[in-house]
DNA sequence: TTGAATATTTAACGGCCGTTGATTAATATT
DNA sequence: AATATTAATCAACGGCCGTTAAATATTCAA
């Protein structure tokens, strides 16, 4: 059953112009900065036209993300089939070429107070398939000490923003044993 | 030398007025929904006053912000003398009470848009204290599923963004040789 | 090719923003 | 208690916001 309703090519021209001229901004500019004035004017379309696609500049970047997530999934899961978090965790190379392929657009992303749109949804997709594939015998190489202090660091906070966002399901002395044990699992001690 | 120069009592009573009026309404609404109006309003302060003290709503949430990460970080280094980090990896049993004791603020701060900046500098503190604390031998107990599964992917968007942040100085395979590591460390692996 | 459908433009609205200059009020000091 | 200092108010500015209604232009499809 193919359902496809062309879309008038005016909607395509002007969609596409508009958001060619957004990601030119926000490649140049801070994103609080950016004006749908700006953004209509660059496009060469009127200010209410914006209006009529995208809500506010928020959810124009929304849409970008979005793609780049879902460019993001599909590129997990083209390499295994059976699950998406093997791919991933197998050899995350092909997600960081990815980054770096875009990385324009992700360092304006991360540079930038919006970062947190992003990792919102890449956390999400992310801890949903990890949770699938853990546990299992190791042996431990070097890490490089920079990385890894942001590493840990990183995943602490996570686990503050899981803990409150969940209404801190758990006692204090409960979070507090989980994270030493974390921390103690990754070689991270005190004195 | 005490450097004790007396603040006008108009402006402790409006600066405390603002911040009041501000911290209700962080707590009732969505951040990008208040105004400064409102703010003003209910503080009973012109709105020219309101930008007296603070150069936006952004800034009032950053004074807020710093101060709880003072606390934090003061927090760490009254109970170790020698070491902040020491404090902080022994025991974070304190650190997550002090989230607990101001739930209502942490729970704004994590559920809104703003959160990356109180992310950004806790993150700071951390990583640079971590950094004087690692490499040791373990012995692994047990954690719990979700939460690691949360922990590992907050610590995977950590590295990314730090490599972007950096101008993305190691190669893509060298990041993901480092990613795969730490995942075996923390015994996540593919199939 | 023509008519129907609809995307875009235009102009205008009230609202909040951040800033300014002149005025009024509160405070600190003597 | 009188005075100098300075904080707060008030009123007004241009700017962008997001929305609307009517007019215009473009596209689609018969």
């Amino acid at each position: 059953m193919e359902n496809a309703i062309k879309t008038d090519r005016r909607i395509l021209r002007t969609k596409q112009s508009i958001r060619k001229s957004f990601l030119e901004l926000f490649a140049e500019k801070e994103f609080e900065h950016i004006t749908i004035n700006e953004i209509a004017e660059r496009a060469n379309v009127n200010r209410g036209t914006v209006y009529l696609h995208y809500n506010d500049k928020y959810d124009l970047l929304d849409t970008c993300i979005e793609e780049h997530i879902n460019e993001l999934i599909s590129l997990c899961k083209n390499r295994e089939n059976d699950s998406v978090s093997q791919g991933m965790v197998h050899d995350p190379k092909p997600i960081f070429d990815y980054f770096h392929a875009h990385f324009p657009f992700f360092a304006a992303m991360f540079s930038n107070q919006r970062a947190f749109l992003f990792r919102d949804r890449l956390l999400n997709f992310m801890s949903t398939n990890l949770l699938l594939k853990m546990e299992r015998p190791a042996n431990m190489p070097v890490i490089e000490h920079e990385l890894k202090a942001q590493f840990m660091a990183s995943a602490f906070i996570g686990i503050v923003e899981w803990w409150i966002r969940h209404q801190t399901p758990h006692t204090t002395q409960f979070m507090a044993d989980q994270v030493r044990n974390l921390f103690e699992q990754n070689r991270v001690y005190p004195a």
